[in-house]
RNA sequence: GGCGAGGUAGCUCAGUUGGUUAGAGCACAGGAUUCAUAACCCUGAGGUCCCGGGUUCAAAUCCCGGUCUCGCUACCA
């Protein structure tokens, strides 16, 4: 294994529109943290960036939610996010935000030098333009009826009730969030990346490169896009929050957050550079930098597909790995901030952190949680249970015991002070204590550098339970009971107890990665300083000299009571309901107070004549199958009387074809034809909608001859 | 529908290129012990390796088909 000159360590950039919660940490910051503290012990040159991704749409957007400007949104949470990582032990050499100045500097920078080297396409296209705030719509600024869900709030690039992805165009009933009048289409320019021009280069260096060192996952998704056929990808968007374009054209215009984003790992680490003195660019320049980008699945399209070609184009260096993990759900459901199915990182800092419930050893109990279920080959499940059970079960029972039996007993055989050895009765046991340490040792550092936190922390409380083991066989509690008739006694007591100080400070330094609090609590009970930590002191019996006095037993760690757990999945099931509530009145507020905000409201007024336009008759359903590669339309034939129609409904999901056969249906009988999937509509079945998302069919009252008019 | 990842003990997960009787930790049961946070230590019980075919002397592992979960993507007048 040849060491790379030095390290770059990225965390994705948390979004700075609200709270980040556990999963998150899981998914990215846990392990980057527990990786760089490694390499920190190892005395490797590392940097490890991370800071707020400020910009997007969804800032101005819960501005105005909030009842206030963009800027005070970011300045709100990102303090909050900063705050909350330190408190968790997430030690960055630097916090940064991409509103700062040296951000906009950089990525204007970038954008500009791609755009000299004619790495960047223009174009011109069809967007959503709202008349009468004179301004196009980002995505985020349309909202309309998520053609998944059928919720009536979706945003342009995702709807918050199923989770989905969405373009614009997707969107049932699109309305302007700005004015609440439809949108028109109207032609803008763009710059765009294109992708598609680096097909080779990705298809050399993932698939083939990383082919076995990457996460099956990582590789199969980047796959999966590189064969879908890459698209260019628009780099600049109509907005006014975020990197003014900088070139000829880009009035009005941003960068696109995802192109500015990625690029706050650079500004962020020429801010470190610059507070202490030092030069960031061999940093991103220098081949013999290995950068790593700790992240969520979701993220991977990003870090893996289209940042790597900017940096290539820019002329960085490419990361050498992107350890991405999957996702942490939570009792059974996938982790929601909007639903209130969540727990953040803040409301678990003041609940077990802060107070005098249990200080920083609370944090590392999370941690140790949280990396012993880390979500690394596939989605995983935090319970309020398994938190119980595995710190009770693992690190208290196993780990933080260890520790402090030896404490207690070397208080009352050895004096308080590291006894001495006696060479001439250490046995085999003895010696394999040692050995068991120095295999330890050597599986840990190999797991880390795999990024196989979950087994790396494993071998930790592992060799605890060696320690354990060694105690046991040596019962230094029994031996004491002889020290008037056996001479040796005390000697005997010496050389285990010895042995146990010995790896405790052994597991203290291996243990350092993962609980750090955990690992300063130890250093401070053996007097010694931090420095003991550093990894290549580990595999060593000489860490604590004899004679040395070290202080009286604390514990390390409490158990988590039952009564706890139980507030907890009880406080689970309030908020869930707190926030469905508070979004019920959201949305009928809404609809009494702002209706032409929302598009649960009333549309405007027409006259007879528009509606007369309409020709609504009753229908019979005489046939109903599903079409084929389509997974929400049904192909329904229907009876009008003067003839039988064709015609697609989206609403495959809700109903078994078999069950809608018979049914009186209402028809737009003179819709315009529509193909979908290759199938011709001609004409529209009224379906009703409840606040589920539910679909009722509009039908008469009792049956009436198919083709019957509706007035 | 297409693509990607996953499905192994009650729970959380290991199982490298196919090779004895499929492993570990929790939880559970029994025993031993008392230095320790009713902790530790020893022993034990537990599995149709999602289902069905195929290749092979030999399949959790390779191939084909199906099914379930998650993600990306298409479809929604």
């Amino acid at each position: 294994m040849n060491t790379p000159k030095r390290y770059l360590i990225t965390a994705a950039l948390p979004y700075a529109n609200g709270l980040k919660h556990i999963g998150h940490l899981a998914g990215a910051y846990l392990p980057a943290d527990i990786y760089v503290r490694y390499l920190k012990a190892q005395k490797r040159d590392v940097v490890f960036v991370c800071g707020s991704d400020e910009h997007g749409t969804a800032i101005p957007i819960q501005a105005t939610k909030e009842g206030t400007t963009a800027q005070a949104i970011i300045d709100k949470y990102h303090p909050i996010i900063e705050q909350n990582f330190k408190d968790l032990g997430i030690a960055f050499d630097i916090y940064h935000r991409t509103s700062d100045a040296l951000h906009h500097e950089t990525a204007s920078a970038f954008f500009k030098d791609l755009e000299a080297k004619g790495d960047l396409e223009t174009k011109t296209s069809l967007q959503y333009y709202d008349a009468a705030a004179n301004s196009f719509l980002a995505d985020r600024y349309i909202k309309g009826t998520c053609p998944n869900c059928g919720h009536h709030e979706a945003y342009g690039d995702q709807c918050e009730k199923c989770g989905k992805s969405l373009s614009p165009e997707e969107l049932i009933n699109p309305v302007s969030t700005l004015s609440g009048n439809v949108p028109i289409k109207k032609e803008t320019t763009h710059w765009y990346l294109p992708l598609n021009k680096h097909e080779d280069f990705l298809r050399e260096w993932i698939l083939k490169e990383h082919a076995n060192d990457w996460r099956p996952a990582v590789v199969g998704q980047c796959k999966s896009w590189i064969d879908g056929g890459l698209q260019p990808r628009a780099v600049t968007r109509d907005l006014d929050w975020g990197v003014k374009v900088p070139v000829a054209g880009g009035d009005g215009k941003v960068l696109y957050v995802w192109f500015d984003a990625p690029i706050g790992y650079i500004s962020a680490t020429k801010q470190w550079a610059k507070d202490n003195g030092k030069d960031w660019t061999p940093y991103w320049n220098d081949a013999e930098t290995k950068l790593v980008h700790f992240i969520g699945k979701d993220n991977i399209v990003f870090h893996c597909i289209i940042f790597p070609i900017m940096l290539k184009l820019h002329g960085h260096i490419l990361p050498e790995s992107v350890p991405a993990n999957e996702f942490m759900n939570l009792e059974g459901d996938k982790m929601s901030t909007s639903k209130g199915w969540s727990i953040e990182m803040d409301d678990y800092i003041n609940k077990w952190i802060k107070k005098e419930n249990g200080g920083t050893g609370l944090a590392d109990s999370l941690r140790f949680y949280l990396t012993s279920i880390a979500p690394e080959s596939k989605d995983s499940e935090f319970t309020w249970k398994g938190f119980q059970e595995s710190v009770n079960g693992e690190l208290v029972s196993i780990f933080a015991n260890y520790v402090n039996r030896t404490w207690v007993l070397m208080h009352k055989l050895c004096k308080g002070k590291v006894p001495p050895i006696h060479p001439d009765l250490l046995d085999e046991e003895d010696n394999a204590i040692l050995q068991s340490v120095k295999d330890s040792k050597a599986k840990i550092t190999e797991l880390l550098e795999q990024y196989k936190f979950r087994d790396a922390l494993f071998e930790v409380i592992n060799l605890a339970r060696i320690g354990n083991q060694y105690m046991q066989k040596k019962e230094p509690w029994i031996v004491a009971k002889n020290l008037a008739t056996d001479p040796t006694a005390q000697a005997k007591i010496d050389n285990c107890m010895h042995a146990c100080l010995q790896l405790c400070a052994n597991l203290a330094i291996l243990v350092n990665p993962f609980l750090p609090f955990t690992a300063r609590k130890m250093c401070y009970l053996m007097k010694v300083v931090d420095k003991m930590l550093d990894w290549e002191n580990a595999g060593n019996f000489n860490l604590l000299k004899v004679g040395y006095s070290l202080r009286p037993p604390e514990l390390l760690f409490r158990k988590i009571e039952d009564e706890e757990i139980e507030a907890e999945l009880s406080q689970l099931q309030t908020n869930l309901k707190a926030k469905k509530i508070t979004m019920d009145t959201i949305t009928t507020t809404d609809a009494s107070t702002a209706p032409e905000a929302n598009d649960n409201a009333f549309k405007p007024e027409i006259v007879f004549d528009d509606f007369g336009k309409i020709d609504l008759r009753v229908g019979t359903i005489i046939d109903a199958k599903k079409v084929e590669k389509a997974d929400k339309l049904l192909q329904l034939e229907v009876e009008l009387g003067l003839e039988k129609r064709t015609i697609l409904s989206g609403i495959a999901m809700h109903f078994e074809p078999s069950d809608i056969i018979g049914k009186q249906v209402v028809v737009v009988a003179n819709l315009a034809p529509r193909k979908m999937r290759g199938v011709e509509s001609k004409g529209m079945i009224l379906m009703a909608e409840d606040a589920h998302g539910k679909l009722y069919f509009v039908q008469p009252s009792e049956a009436i001859a198919a083709g019957s008019k509706i007035s």
